[in-house]
DNA sequence: CTATGGCACGGATT
DNA sequence: AATCCGTGCCATAG
């Protein structure tokens, strides 16, 4: 029935119709939930039949499960389901069976801040902060200078820096910054004026002396040259580690990671956990052999489909008003045909990973294989940009729990990624680049000493002499994610 | 002299 | 056509 209806749909394509598609396929689940919402709510002609129905033979069912076309077919092919349910809860699955999830709304960081610093703004002030508050990457850095924003907003400099002044010093203190090391300053200072609050606080020689380590020696921090920053600053060695104890233990270079610690704490990956996947794979039996069930999640739970009723209306009235609604109904189909075809590719498309990649569904970073969006495009027989749209955003939820982007399917290196952490790890003394990459040529992995380089600094690891001095720390380890 | 990071180039990928 | 990635070269710190 698929091919049918995709022949069908072919045939009556023109371009509009083409571009509308392809911004479909694009569509990460969530966008994809408010753009039929929105459509439903606009059109008369648009209706969901809280029905499920099978999407393999379209038989209706009491719940998702077809048993048919869930059952195992073979032990090498994945079965394909698409599940009509919503994993986001929006509704229940079924009315006895489905208690609906909560819907997870994490706040939003800058909505956070924004209120916050709201009622010290003036009117013309809030849409600065707006502003500079999505000019914030992942870490919590402000990726252009305030007079950049300036020129943007065509504000005084000095409003905007008045602005920021306030964003930095709310919650997650130190937002904003422009670079880590502003960041600990921000926060050491914040620090300095919540103190006399009754807080154990350290002497101000302490605070002094911090500062003048972040401003001036912040590279040398990183890297724990601890006796050479007392030399520079003609301090004792034993005041520098302090003041770094007290840096590490109270201060965070990334301050909105502080903000998002306690939400991503239980997944460990990169804060994925709060991603709503767009598809889920799992296995079907117990056995390590056997098939993967993969869902691919769809927005609403029920049949998309052109309300019958509206048609057979339409067919008996007026010339005018059949012209008139023509173009709606037209549109309708146009939505659901749209529908068919993203879940029909993302199907095809996921089938096909999974079978690619059944090691690393199954096991761990090291098991991922080489696999390009062109070589899947020729295999599915569309181009390769359809595929980029499928992939991009999207996210897939694996059985041992982890949610990762699709991208990661086609992640080159992240197979000797895990080779490089793996020898890191169990090395007895800290290896140099030029080591590791020789190990790797031991295991077949031909890569250049640069590359090894750059794995590292991916993976957080300290270069080889400074983890002679502080043992095998992470990066960011080296200052304790600790809130204030 | 060795280990590493920065810059940038070329080729692959999207 | 734009972007990403691995790599070579060179400067720099130890």
């Amino acid at each position: 029935m698929f091919v049918s209806a995709t022949q069908d749909f072919r045939q009556h394509q023109t371009t509009a119709h083409l571009a509308q598609t392809m911004s479909f396929l694009a569509l990460p689940i969530a966008e994809l939930e408010t753009k039929l919402l929105t459509e439903l709510d606009e059109n008369p002609a648009l209706e969901l039949v809280e029905e499920l129905r099978c999407p393999g033979c379209g038989k209706r069912l009491a719940h998702g499960l077809c048993p048919t076309c869930a059952a195992p077919r073979g032990d090498d092919a994945p079965v394909v389901y698409l599940s009509q349910h919503d994993p986001l809860g929006f509704r229940a699955l079924d009315g006895d069976e489905g208690e609906p999830r909560e819907i997870k709304t994490p706040e939003r960081l800058d909505e956070y801040i924004l209120r916050q610093v709201g009622p010290a703004l003036s009117s013309a002030e809030r849409p600065i902060a707006a502003y500079l508050l999505a000019q914030i990457d992942d870490n919590g850095f402000l990726t252009e200078s305030p007079a950049e924003a300036a020129v943007f907003q065509r504000a005084p400099l000095a409003t905007v820096e008045r602005v920021l002044a306030l964003i930095q010093r709310a919650d997650p203190p130190g937002i904003c910054a422009r670079t880590p090391e502003a960041a600990l300053l921000i926060q050491l200072e914040c620090l300095a004026d919540d103190a006399p609050r009754g807080r154990q606080l350290p002497t101000s020689t302490m605070f002094i002396l911090a500062r003048a380590i972040i401003r001036d020696h912040f590279e040398r921090l990183a890297k724990c040259e601890y006796t050479r920053i007392a030399h520079r600053l003609h301090v004792p060695r034993t005041a520098v580690e302090a003041a770094a104890r007290f840096i590490q233990r109270n201060l965070t270079p990334y301050p909105a990671r502080a903000f998002w610690g306690e939400g991503k704490a239980g997944g460990n990956d990169d804060g994925a956990a709060l991603i709503a996947p767009d598809v889920n794979i799992s296995m079907l039996t117990q056995r390590p052999d056997g098939p993967l069930l993969i869902e691919v999640f769809a927005p609403l739970a029920g049949w998309l489909r052109v309300n019958p009723e509206f048609k057979a209306v339409l067919a008996e009235c007026s010339e005018t008003e059949r012209e008139k609604w023509a173009p709606v109904v037209e549109r309708a189909t146009l939505i659901t045909k749209c529908v068919q075809q993203r879940n029909h590719t993302m199907r095809r498309l996921m089938a096909l990973i999974a079978a690619e990649q059944r090691d690393f569904i199954l096991g761990g970073d090291g098991d991922l294989r080489p696999l390009t969006r062109a070589r899947v495009a020729k295999a599915l027989g569309v181009h390769e940009s359809t595929i980029s749209r499928a992939v991009a955003g999207k996210f897939a939820a694996l059985p041992n729990g982890r949610i990762v982007p699709l991208a990661r399917f086609f992640d080159r290196s992240l197979s000797v990624r895990d080779r490089v952490r793996c020898l890191v790890e169990t090395e007895t003394r800290p290896m140099t680049d030029d080591e590791i990459a020789a190990a790797l040529g031991d295991e077949g992995i031909r890569v250049a000493r640069r590359t090894v380089a750059k794995y590292r600094n991916m993976l957080g690891i300290l270069p080889a002499n400074v983890r002679a001095r502080v043992g095998r720390l992470r990066v960011d380890a080296v200052y304790q994610l600790a809130p204030i």
